[in-house]
RNA sequence: GGCGACGUAGCCAAGUGGUUAAGGCGGCGGUCUGCAAAACCGCUAUUCACCGGUUCGAAUCCGGUCGUCGCCUCCA
């Protein structure tokens, strides 16, 4: 397996330092909702996680929550509530977009608030070594102390010098230097430290929690590029100058930014769609395709059309898994097994996620053929439908039920597709009488009315499908009675029972 | 200004020295169907921003030009 270093700048071997993979992926800041960047990070490395699973490895993941900070204060104050409070709303809205999105919870979720004694023990432990100083009830870290400062973002003090907006600040002693610990302002959420009331910078919590649960030398740190510098830069510093430990953390992983027309997408710029507003449109499959299409490096740039392809491809692999032609009378049977190793070099290539979802849609392409022909695709089918859930985190199955519930005699028994649905015992009875209705028209040739059968179902979320055991229900949403009733009213037909 | 990335079909997007340039979406034609839908078959980039160079051979390496984006300040 090969992994791009963003310390080193290419592809390196993946080797892992333990007997269990160590990840520390950045995690929010809570104080507003997450947006489609904060989507595609964490659902890129929820796939890194699931595929080094899926390799053998034992995974141990880390997501800090980092929930007080100078935005968290400000916006708490602009809406008049406590700061804790403002985190807390945030925090949970976090989770439900992760859940939503199928991101599985990491093992830790470490919160800023929560690692005070760690963090004023990493902090204590650099002013003892030199790497730091107390200056007006703050604490600054000493780049100069630093030997290796810059070497992730590949810069040096005295370019970043030269760039624009620098200001000498009156307590620093280099203007480079930044907070370790800050003094609380009147008014403001304080802890007690040794330098007096005040609270964490806003570096110093992700060392201290990785620290603390990964321990000295991390596997693999992931986030956003626009981390690299100063976030990541500055954590290394940290975390290197207390422990003694190098490297802090094997491999850098960071992916890219979401593009929002000609820009990226982010708070700042106010360019975004949230999470949740993103889900109202497309399923959490559907976004996770329309992420893993393009390579996690590159830059993603968001587009309904883009989003749409996603959409098309998701049903696509979930209509072939969904088939249950009777096949294998030939005795032959379609090999998975070419189709799990494609997937797998391209995974092990940089989690290269385009060209394994193109290994799964050549697999799609193949079941299908192979169920034209008659020849046995179930192997197939199962390595399809494990690949796409257990790597890929996409969870739709559609549930199939092959002999009607409802207690109306239906002609044939093409399956009942139900997608994300549990319609009741009154609508379905409803719509098998109506597609009993439509098999018999088309028996008597009156296309007319079979047809305005189909179409009428088809507004209200059951789309029919003609095979040859039947019309294929595939319910994409459950009606409601009254829509059914009048319909049924309009065609003539009265339902035998009183259900 | 400094550092970095990128420019492949209508759209999205792999491929980074060598047989016919993946895959998805969309479009067109065909098979099937009462008609659809789905599926299948065929077509949809003689060409990889542009100009030079290296090479037997380049989308892939080198130089230049143009264009786009990110970071350098809070950001996934």
């Amino acid at each position: 397996m090969k992994v791009f270093n963003t310390l080193s700048g290419k592809k390196e071997t993946f080797q892992p330092q333990g007997s269990e993979v160590k990840i520390y992926v950045c995690g929010v800041t809570p104080y507003d909702e997450c947006h489609l960047g904060h989507a595609m990070s964490y659902i890129i490395f929820d796939v890194i996680r699931r595929y080094l699973r899926f390799r053998g490895y034992k995974v141990r993941y880390v997501q800090n929550v980092t929930d007080i900070d100078d935005k968290i204060i400000e916006r708490a104050n602009q809406r008049g509530v406590p700061a804790a409070e403002l985190a807390g709303q945030y925090t949970e809205s976090f989770f439900r977009d992760m859940d939503a999105l199928g991101i599985e919870r990491a093992d830790v979720y470490p919160y800023a608030t929560g690692e005070i004694d760690k963090i004023t023990e990493v902090i204590q432990g650099l002013i003892d070594k030199g790497h730091a100083y107390p200056a007006g009830g703050s604490v600054y870290f000493r780049v100069k102390s630093c030997p290796g400062y810059g070497k992730l973002s590949r810069r040096n003090l005295e370019s970043m010098m030269t760039s624009c907006s620098i200001e000498m600040g009156k307590e620093k002693e280099h203007p480079m230097d930044f907070a370790l610990w800050k003094a609380a302002k009147p008014g403001e959420p304080y802890w007690e430290s040794p330098w007096g009331q005040g609270r964490p910078g806003w570096h110093i919590e992700c060392s201290a929690m990785s620290l603390k649960y990964l321990g000295d030398s991390l596997d693999i740190h992931g986030g956003g590029q626009d981390l690299i510098f100063p976030h990541h830069e500055n954590e290394i510093a940290q975390s290197e100058c207390f422990t003694g430990v190098e490297p802090f953390v094997k491999y850098w992983l960071h992916n890219g930014m979401v593009q929002f027309g000609e820009e990226k997408m982010s708070k700042s710029l106010g360019n975004l769609i949230t999470i949740k507003d993103a889900l109202e449109k497309y399923s959490a499959d559907a976004l996770r395709v329309f992420v893993l299409s393009s390579h996690y490096r590159s830059p993603l740039t968001y587009s309904e059309a883009a989003i749409e392809a996603a959409v098309g491809g998701v049903e696509r692999l979930a209509r072939v898994l969904r088939r249950d032609d009777q096949t294998g009378g030939k005795g032959e049977a379609l090999d998975a097994e070419p189709y799990r190793k494609q997937f797998t070099e391209a995974m092990d290539d940089d989690f290269n996620t385009p060209q394994a979802l193109a290994v799964l849609f050549d697999l799609a392409s193949a079941i299908n053929q192979a169920a034209d022909s008659g020849i046995s695709f179930q192997d197939a089918k199962e390595a399809l439908f494990s690949l796409k859930r257990d790597v890929f985190g996409l969870k739709r199955r559609d549930v199939v039920i092959t002999v009607p519930t409802a207690q109306i005699e239906v002609r044939g028994f093409a399956p009942t597709v139900y997608v994300s649905v549990q319609p009741t015992p009154e609508v379905e009875v409803r719509v098998e009488r109506l597609v009993e209705e439509r098999a018999k028209c088309r028996d008597a040739k009156d296309w007319q009315r079979a047809d305005k059968i189909r179409s009428r179902l088809a507004e209200l979320g059951i789309v029919l499908e003609d095979t040859s055991r039947g019309a294929k229900r595939i319910w994409e949403r459950s009606p409601a009675v009254e829509s059914l009733n009048s319909l049924l009213a309009e065609l003539g037909i009265t339902l035998e029972d009183n259900t």
